[in-house]
DNA sequence: TCAAAAGTGTTACAATTACACCCATGA
DNA sequence: TCATGGGTGTAATTGTAACACTTTTGA
């Protein structure tokens, strides 16, 4: 079974869950692993943490070499320790949680690592079967996230700059897993007033083209430290 | 300096935030060190995360060597891993906080351990300065239990099993650090309708006595999953 | 002209805030 | 009898929830 196994650097990890947004549906993106344990298997991106980066720059650095982006909003999740979750022993993983801008991407992710065969979106209800604990993982991040984006802007991460207010509310939704009310939900927003509304539209739909709005930074630094209530 | 070392059994610790909750006032447990690096400071409470156990088994080693009690409220708060948090190397810290009745505790807690000269109860808002990052990681257990108490009911754990109303509302007052009405606090609370009102009273004090209340722990579970929101 | 999604207001109800006095007790 | 904290209600405001139709657009 353990051909080839990774040189054990050090004794933890870090993994993280990449959620993207596309198409009103979240996604995460999962690799399919190239080494043992668990070849063949899909599983978060993660490494060993080397001895001399910090936790956060190996977290950036896998995030690079899975999507050739930097900047990415990222956060720390949780750290798992069960003396079973590796077969190779016990070996603790410190989970992150990133949040992407899909249309950021210029193409499919393509992994520059060795231990990715590949990379690929999973939307979040039809996932694999995953290696280790990561499924976990994955489940401990939502739950991160449904509660996070009621107190915090986090949610305009996932969209592009210039996004319509549909696209926003069915972000909540998708996260929350429930429809809102689409004119409570508006009249909600918009009295925060930290969106500005732009002179530009949707274009090249087939339908009446919604307005675009973009995140006022001024507005939205404010609402950070105050914290923002959007529940329900 | 480094005379006495700990044997590095492994790269990484786990670091307690123990708070209790006396006379309108939160604590925090700190240990003199009684060994270098930083020996003679005040610290956190932790020690090295043994190969066979699990972090979440570690610390209730800890605490259970540091108070003398078992059961105790837990959880993890944040993994720290600055290369300079350390001065003998990168050594990653599982940070924890634990909520402490303190009228459980018989006496003054006496640390059965020999990396601790003694183990003294300091108020929050008078620390003295901490060895390593530790100020850092108590300022981000605050941050936590600030959050966490206006959703779940987290400050039972910091309370005797009877107690009265204006405990619960100094509580809520000192984690947030402002005073609140007392009118409003009382009705809104009951209204959850997770109390229930004893058929007691304080004893021994010179003023009208209050009456005692304790966690329903019936409706305590549904309120659990639903969260409660008790904020502002 | 049709299909599809954009955009828009009102009313009922619930929650939150602000606010001040009398009561019971032990010293 | 005094000092101390216990205990109580109401009204104004704000926030939330439920609910349906017209408009715009491209195909």
């Amino acid at each position: 079974m353990q051909a080839n196994l990774p040189h054990l650097q050090s004794t933890f990890t870090t993994d993280c869950v990449i959620f993207g947004f596309h198409e009103g549906a979240l996604k995460v993106l999962l690799i399919e692993r190239n080494e043992y344990p668990f070849k063949g298997w899909w599983a978060l991106p993660g490494f060993f943490v080397d001895h001399s980066e910090t936790i956060d720059d190996a977290v950036k650095r896998i995030l690079y070499e899975h999507t050739g982006l930097r900047g990415i909003f990222m956060e720390q999740l949780y750290t798992f320790g069960d003396l079973k979750r590796h077969p190779q022993g016990r070996i603790i993983t410190v989970a992150y949680y990133a949040l992407l801008r899909l249309d950021d991407l210029k193409s499919q992710p393509e992994p520059v690592t060795d231990y990715a065969r590949q990379a690929v979106w999973h939307p979040l209800d039809d996932l694999p079967e995953l290696a280790f604990d990561h499924r976990h993982i994955i489940d401990k991040a939502i739950q991160k996230i449904r509660r996070k984006i009621s107190y915090s802007p986090i949610a305009f991460e996932l969209l592009p700059e210039k996004f319509t207010l549909t696209q926003l509310q069915q972000l909540y939704e998708a996260i929350w897993g429930r429809k809102l009310d689409k004119r409570n939900f508006r009249k909600k927003m918009l009295n925060y007033n930290i969106l500005k509304e732009l002179p530009e539209f949707q274009r090249g739909v087939s339908y009446r083209a919604a307005r675009l709005y973009k995140l006022d930074k001024r507005k939205y630094a404010k609402v950070f430290q105050n914290e923002l209530t959007f529940s329900r």
